[in-house]
Order: C-alpha cells, then sequence, then structure tokens
DNA sequence: AGCATTTGGTCAGGGCCTGAACGAAGTGGG
DNA sequence: CCCACTTCGTTCAGGCCCTGACCAAATGCT
C-alpha cells in the first residue's frame, strides 16, 4: 500500500487552476494581467489557466476594464451557474434544497414541508429525491454542471459511508440516504455526500463570516455544535465532535433523552423554552404548528413584553452562556453564531450569552452572533461543501462536455 | 498583496523529497526500489531526489538487502543526528532540553534545577540559553544540523511574536523569551519559537500514539490542555484553545487564582491533591522538594493503602473525567493522554477517569492512557515541532554546507 | 499623428516527473 | 563452472508546466 500520494504536475496545474478560481470568487471580475498580479503568477501562464478555465466553462469574458491608461484589460469573471453546488436538508417537519454557484449566488431555493418522522425513511427519501430533481433541471437550466450534492441531517452521520447511524428527532436508525438517493435520482454515488446539519452550518456561517476558528450552536429540541478550527471542521474519531447537547450540566436536572439527567439540551432546547414560558395547551406547544409560526408567536410575546415569556428566555439566554463559555474556554473560535431557533429570537437571547461569557471567558474578544442564515444554513453549508470540491480541484469540472456545448 | 501562493515546481520537489523523508521515518532502511514503490514515484525519479538528499545529509547509504533473488537493493536510511530539532523547556522548578533527529531518536537531554519564579525572567533565560549551548554542542558533535529551537513555557504566548504574554506560576508578563535568546544564544530568531507546554506536550504525544484526533490534559498546580484535531493542532483565535483549567465546573466552589470560584483546576490541580490528601505540615506540601520525589512519596503512600490518600486520589479522578468527559463529548479524540503529575499516579487515576467518561459520554471507544513521557513531554514535543518544518520541507537544510562536509 | 502605457499572446528555456532501455549484481539450476 | 533469470539503479528522450523576454494590440494624452 502506498503511504502517500507523491505530488505531480497535475497537481501543480490543478492548484493554480484551483488559485485562480479562489480569487475570482473574492474580487469578481478581473482582467489576465490583474490576476497575474494578485496570484503571483506570470502572464504567460494566467493565460494559459485562463484559457484552460474557459474550456470548462467555469469563467467566462466580462466585459472589458474601462479606466486608466494603456490597453484596456479583458475582464474575466466566473460564469453564473457555471459549477453548482447542491444541498439537501432533512428535518423533522419539512425537506429542502438550496443551489448555489461557485460565486456564492443562491440559484434555487426549496422548501417541501413532510412529517419526516411519521412517514418514515423510505417516504421522506422519496420527497427529498424529487426536490433534488427539481434543483438538478434548475441546474441544468442555468447552463451549468451539478458539482455534487449534500445531505445534511439532524443527527449522527457515517460520512464514509453515506448513512445515517442515529437520528432520534427524525426517527432514523442505520438510513443509507446516498445509497437511497442515488437510487432514486440516479446520481452517481461519488457525487453523493451525508452530514451532520451542524456541522453544514457551521460551514455556512464559516463562508459568511471568514474568521479560521468558529463555533456553531444550533439549537431546536435537541442541540448540535459545528466546530470549525483553522479553517478546517471537526469532525472527531468517528464524527461524534460537536455534539454537545448532553454536556452535562447540572447531575440534579431533569431526564433527557438520552437516559441521563441535566444535559444541556434539556436546559436550552425548544422543550425547556416551551415549558418555562407557556402552559401544555398553548398554541405553540402544538407539535404540527410549523416551526417558523411558532418562533414568530413567541416573538410576539416577548415583543409586546410578556413577562413569563420574557423570564423564560433570560432563563434559556443565562443557560446557554453557561454552556457557550465551556465551549470557547475550550476553543477559543473569534465568532459563536446562534442558529436554529436561537437565531430567531436574538434580541433577548444573545445579550445574556454574551453577559455569561463575559464573566466566565479568560479570552478577550469573543464575538456572539445570532446567525442570519437561520434554518437554512445547513442547506446552505450543503451547497458550499459540494462545491469545496470543485473549489480545491477545478479539473473536476471536464473539459470535454464543456467544448461540446460551445 | 498576493491572495496566496501560487504553486511551483520548487514545491513539487519539496512535497516529493519530503514524502520519501516521511517513509524512510517510518520504515527505517529502505532500497530505492522499495521507496519506488511504497512512495508512487517512479525509479528514476527516486533516484534523483534520494542523491538530492544525500548531498543535504539527511540520508546516507546503510547496507544492502540481504534476502531473495535478483540484484540486492542498496539500502538508504535517515542519517543519525543529521537535522535535530532542539526543545526547551522552561518549569517552575527546572529548566531542560531535548535533542531529536529526523529518525526520532533522542540525542541529548539535560535538565537543571532552576527556580524560574524566584530568579525572574532574566536568569531564567540565562540558565535556558546554557542548556540550549549545550543542546547546539551535542548536535555539532554528532555531525547535525540545528533544525530549529522551540521553547516550552507554560503560559499564554504568543507564538507569533515569540513571547511570553502571562505565566502565573512563572511570574512572568510579557517576557520576550525568543529575542532574549536570540541575543543569548547568536540563534536567528526565525530559527526560535516558543509555545505553550500543553500543546507541545499534545504534539509529542501525538507523534507517540498516531491518531489523528488526540486531547492531552496536563496537570501540576495549574491545569493545561492540548487539543489536536484531523492531525493538527487546534490554537484558538488568538492562542486560548485548551486552556481548559478555568472551566467552571461548580458555582458554589472553592476561589481560584483567575479570580472566579470553581474552575476546574481548583478541583483536579496539585493544590486539591494535597489539601484533601495531605495535612500542611506534611512534607510532600513543601514546595521546596522536586515534585518527582513529592510525586514519589504519594504514590508510596497509594501503594501501601493509605487510606486519606486513596481517598484524595480518587476524588480527584472522579473530578478529573467528569472535566474529561465535557472534552471528549465536544471533541471526540480517539484518545485522551493525562500528562503531567497525573501520569505519574496512573494507577489510581486512570480508572476513575474512564468510569466517569463511560458514564458521561456518547461516543463509544475513547482511550484513557497515562504518558509516557511524563514531565518530559512538552520538551519533547518541542523538539518535534522544530523537527516538523524539516519534515515539511527537507530543502530547509541547504546543500552546500553538506557538500563542504564531504 | 505620435508616443507612452498597459494588456495579453507566443516562444524558447529550464525544472521535474515518466517510461523505456540498459548495464550491474546477485541467485540458482544444469 | 556457466548461463538463464531476476531485481536494482542509472540514463535518456519526452512531455507537462511555469518563467522571462519579446512583441503586437489597444487606448489615452499631447
Amino acid at each position: 500500500m502506498a503511504d502517500s500520494r507523491p505530488v505531480d504536475q497535475a497537481d501543480l496545474r490543478r492548484g493554480n487552476l484551483a488559485l485562480l478560481v479562489r480569487i475570482l470568487r473574492e474580487h469578481g471580475a478581473l482582467s489576465r494581467a490583474q490576476l497575474a498580479m494578485r496570484s503571483g503568477l506570470s502572464k504567460a501562464a494566467v493565460s494559459s489557466l485562463v484559457g484552460d478555465l474557459e474550456l470548462r466553462g467555469l469563467v467566462h469574458a466580462a466585459g472589458v476594464s474601462s479606466g486608466g491608461l494603456g490597453r484596456p484589460g479583458r475582464l474575466v469573471a466566473l460564469r453564473p451557474g457555471s459549477a453548482c453546488g447542491i444541498g439537501l436538508d432533512v428535518h423533522i417537519g419539512h425537506v429542502g434544497a438550496v443551489v448555489t454557484d461557485l460565486r456564492g449566488e443562491t440559484l434555487f431555493r426549496r422548501r417541501v414541508a413532510c412529517e419526516v418522522p411519521a412517514v418514515g425513511p423510505e417516504r421522506a427519501l422519496d420527497e427529498l429525491a424529487a426536490v433534488a430533481g427539481a434543483a438538478l433541471a434548475a441546474v441544468s437550466a442555468a447552463g451549468g454542471h451539478p458539482a455534487g450534492l449534500t445531505v445534511s441531517v439532524p443527527g449522527l452521520v457515517d460520512t464514509d459511508a453515506g448513512m445515517v447511524r442515529f437520528a432520534p428527532r427524525l426517527r432514523w436508525r442505520d438510513v443509507s440516504v446516498a445509497a437511497g438517493l442515488a437510487a432514486r435520482t440516479g446520481v452517481r454515488l461519488a457525487d453523493l455526500a451525508v452530514d451532520n446539519d451542524a456541522n453544514l452550518g457551521a460551514m455556512a456561517e464559516h463562508a459568511a463570516a471568514p474568521v479560521p476558528d468558529l463555533v456553531y450552536v444550533t439549537g431546536d429540541f435537541g442541540i448540535g455544535g459545528g466546530v470549525i478550527t483553522g479553517g478546517r471542521l471537526v469532525r472527531g474519531a468517528i464524527g461524534f465532535a460537536g455534539e454537545i447537547g448532553h454536556m452535562p450540566m447540572d447531575p440534579l436536572g431533569p431526564e433527557c433523552s438520552c437516559g441521563r439527567r441535566g444535559c444541556w439540551e434539556t436546559q436550552v432546547g425548544l422543550g425547556a423554552l416551551l415549558q418555562a414560558g407557556a402552559d401544555p395547551g398553548d398554541p405553540v406547544c402544538d407539535p404540527t404548528l410549523d416551526l417558523d409560526e411558532r418562533m414568530a408567536i413567541i416573538r410576539a410575546r416577548a415583543e409586546r413584553g410578556d413577562r413569563r415569556t420574557r423570564h423564560a428566555l433570560h432563563q434559556i439566554g443565562s443557560a446557554l452562556g453557561t454552556g457557550v463559555s465551556i465551549v470557547v474556554n475550550m476553543l477559543n473560535p473569534a465568532v459563536v453564531v446562534l442558529g436554529g431557533y436561537f437565531a430567531a429570537l436574538p434580541e433577548w437571547l444573545v445579550e445574556p450569552v454574551r453577559a455569561e461569557v463575559a464573566a466566565r471567558v479568560l479570552a478577550p474578544g469573543v464575538r456572539i452572533a445570532g446567525s442570519t442564515l437561520g434554518f437554512a444554513a445547513p442547506a446552505t453549508g450543503g451547497a458550499l461543501a459540494s462545491l469545496r470540491r470543485v473549489l480545491a480541484d477545478p479539473t473536476l469540472i471536464s473539459r470535454q462536455i464543456m467544448e461540446r456545448g460551445t
């Protein structure tokens, strides 16, 4: 068995193609001369590389640079919709899809209600495959090339096997999501990936706030965490990293679904908020109601100053801050992003968390922010994860297909 | 400003030189043909690369492969003492040095008693420079080339500036270790690095137990943590990652040196053990006594079954396990290594930690182990950190110098 | 119109890896 | 003892990729 791969001239080419794509992603349209300047490559090399990217359909001419002396540069930009990452999302109440191109623009977004725990994995995968088909059609319509599909699932995922090992909230166990989707859509297994919702959410937030060290905490009834350090996602030895919902916080606390007592998610999960802030008959406790609507009711109550709701939110915020402090002490991220239902109530949750962090954390300068992506973060992260492969190696988009197109 | 470095043919060469060095490090002496097989490179390329490494003095002929049919292979091996990493260690009671070559063999080891908090940074750096000088002399005597010096300090380090920001146990604040050592030894600033003791300890344990995800917890009076995920050290946004000693564990606990209450280190630090296991007048509480000797006394008492000692150890072990469980839940390492004073008492500490982890951690298969390197881990890690640069880029060892030598 | 300036393409050149060919250095059967 | 066989390591042509120099093209300024 080989110990590691040797480095090859093709790797060199790949690396420089990827470099140009990264620069174009960050700076928009640039001339070849500007690309040469920014990349450090020679003009000759840039010419050749841009020609290559053009043949692959990843870039196209984008006018000329107007201003200034001398011959105007012919601008080159990433072609809209050229390579598209597809992110799919399985939630308790819906399945969804997001399509993003290399520039980071969203080309397609859909969300379909689906009682996933009730209908079972096979029916849910049928629904998911239908949404995926629509996403793929949107990519085709844009004249693009799908870079891959990544499915977000709220549970424990074996990313190598493309399987969901255990997702208690979906009532899934050992579900072959990748294989099931491949069979239904005809997409190659190699182009399908499955990952945890918090991991993908962290990737989405990381792309939005590009600091190398970020922690994403997402909540609905369970709590998930996604950790990015040094720009890389932390998965742990067997993919359990970030499973912070079951941090033991209070040995005398209420019993948790995992069988232990006082787990963090019993303190800050949506269940805890509803229990403290509403009576059992209250409409916000109605599980058949859409999550967004229930959050809107709670928002409204908090905004008009309802005492019980405010008190419940403050209690959640404090407990959230205690747990966040532990994470921050250990990992020293530059940013902690609060996603999921926390993102719907930032006015009442972010401040208590900041206060706890200020009181309990050694390191200065940690930013606490509500997610701007909200419940869309996991699917967006899935799209980005799919794109990341092309970003690292643009030659994955083959030349031939595009030559046919011209 | 360039956005990122372009990839170059020299990078290609570097990468393949490094590949061969890695393979030789792992497998010992190999023929060129075997190297070609294992690396995936062609025989021609291997010949050229080996010739290059020979000129740099990094490898040398090492006999012939005896067995089998056909022409025997001329074995090539890493030259003992060729490139040497130097690790320096500043502790409360001593300064020390370790020299390791590319093969991982230790060529030199020294430890000199020094009351660092008492004598102040300048005098301590004098002592450290003397030890460093002896280490450099040992490298010269072995016909080697120093790959760099890395200093381990128990405190908060600004690795970019080579400065210790705050080391309460040494009573250091804003000490320019790299500059001070450069001035005293004549070593170039670029070859000097400073890092936290727990980070370096983690690197040493990581090299000994090569799993990609490892957490190292070290204790004396303070508690430090080093985290490696995906084979990379986690530093955090401003270098505070792994500062787990001040995790808030008990809001009603005793006051900590940091000003808060119930930090983890008040529960599991050496102070907690001594307070629970010995009276103030007890010799093990004598701060002038060598740490190793004090640990030996505690070991002896535990071995002969002293009830109070055993009880104190069990109490420490439980609290240690509680904190370790939090870390493990968050990061899912394959191994947790207990270093520092914990490593001196594994028979009584490892089991309670295992029990707590088994009760509190979701992920299966986490190994808990006492460090085999003990108090030597940080310096060893420093030596490895210095070597890592050469391992990533063998061309750092220039050819000319070695040509002069032959 | 002429000149300075900048762009971008072409071409020789050198570094690096590959694959084929070949001499070198052993083993083992006849 | 000799020769076939096997494996090793070097050499050489060939191809890929980047660089640097050169040059035609395109535009503003005088």
